[in-house]
DNA sequence: TTTTTTTTGGGTGTTTTCACGCTTTTCATT
DNA sequence: AATGAAAAGCGTGAAAACACCCAAAAAAAA
């Protein structure tokens, strides 16, 4: 039988090498690839017909995130199996890494064996989830939070917003750099408040922090 | 020449052995402990007289942190070389970590050589900082913030505070939880200004957040 | 036992934030 | 060109947050 061939995306260098390290203990896999962001990784996939089987992709990266790469893998070159990995584990993440077409999810300290049995059943199967607990959690929001999600996502606009409100800024003062009247970001305001169903300013700048906004 | 013993203390298996994996590969060094967090480490400390000489330790850890970890072994085992190792480095952080007896500090993301030269030159000369500029930069900070910082630390129940103010509570509701008045946590918050330099409720909570208070 | 520090409380007034209901402009689709 | 949805804008009133002033208990340190 012919090695998977595995890709890692890591901006950490220590992770990433620490992944490639596990994976080298296991004669079935082979990694092909290495980047330190989706960006990079995207172009080398262009320039080669030597494709991954798995890919293992961080979420939190710069440049050009976990998200928003596997959502362009997904369109372009949809054989590839994405397994998201990341530290902490955050639903919402999850959910919108898994919209964009993941194929599994890590927590990034997990042992190895989890490690295999995930890049192995993703490839014959084509989908892992690590366990029953998680499992139906996803099923319920699938349904009932999947499609709440898409009416909730913030416009552009209000993301611009709420990444503003992030800071000490007044109201009115992000009004100003968005070249906007004050009553518009009052506006932006009340329908962020119950799209992310929150009542404060603050709510805003946790939920922005939890999902990286800002 | 006898190898230089080092533990690891990070929550991050993956880490871990990943630096554990690194270090491997200089024969002049020799991993004898590998600890989850700092409760666990200090407990195989007391319990052993083969001790390292230098501790890599992670900042963020659950139940107790390198921080906290850091400023008991100063105390206890002084004869112990501490490098604080860090995911994404934080100004006051690093002061803090200094602050409580850390000899240098290292980005996770480092090169082998740069981890070899630090663990060496920490044994050897008891100090190690990576670069010029965050060695000037410290240089400053050590005088002119170093004492500021100490004045303007925040106090226990102002803590408290804080983290009750990283939710969506108003003072009036945070007053009723502290069984306080609302005037007292008026006071609070308003001397929480002064010393974190912030001018609204958002910058309390970018503070706490940054520093993972909450 | 003083002295100092911490904790707690208060008054007054301004600014910002939030809620709610409504209008105008813009722009893509038919 | 019509129309319907979105984005942008407006007004008012109430609540919360903020600024700046000061003082009394309580606890800790001297």
């Amino acid at each position: 039988m012919d090695k998977i061939k595995i890709a890692i995306v890591d901006d950490h260098k220590l992770v990433s090498k620490a992944l490639e390290n596990m994976i080298s203990f296991n004669p079935n896999f082979k990694v092909i690839m290495n980047c330190f962001n989706g960006e990079d990784f995207l172009e080398q996939l262009r320039s080669t017909d030597d494709h991954p089987e798995v890919v293992l992709m961080d979420i939190n990266m710069p440049i050009k995130n976990g998200i928003e790469t596997t959502a362009e893998i997904s369109k372009e070159f949809p054989n590839l199996k994405v397994i998201a990995l990341t530290m902490e584990d955050n639903e919402s993440t999850i959910i919108r890494m898994l919209k964009a077409g993941a194929k599994g999810y890590l927590l990034k300290d997990m042992s190895p064996d989890v490690l295999f049995d995930a890049i192995d059943i993703v490839h014959k199967k084509g989908i892992f989830y690590t366990d029953l607990v998680t499992q139906s959690l996803l099923k319920i929001k699938t349904e009932e939070k999947f499609t709440k999600e898409v009416n909730d996502t913030l416009k552009d606009r209000e993301v611009e917003f709420v990444k503003l409100a992030c800071s000490e800024l007044t109201y009115r003062e992000i009004a100003d750099q968005m070249f906007l009247s004050p009553r518009t970001i009052d506006g932006y305001r009340d329908s962020v408040f119950v799209k992310l169903n929150v009542k404060t300013r603050v709510g805003i700048v946790l939920y922005a922090i939890k999902n990286n906004l800002c």
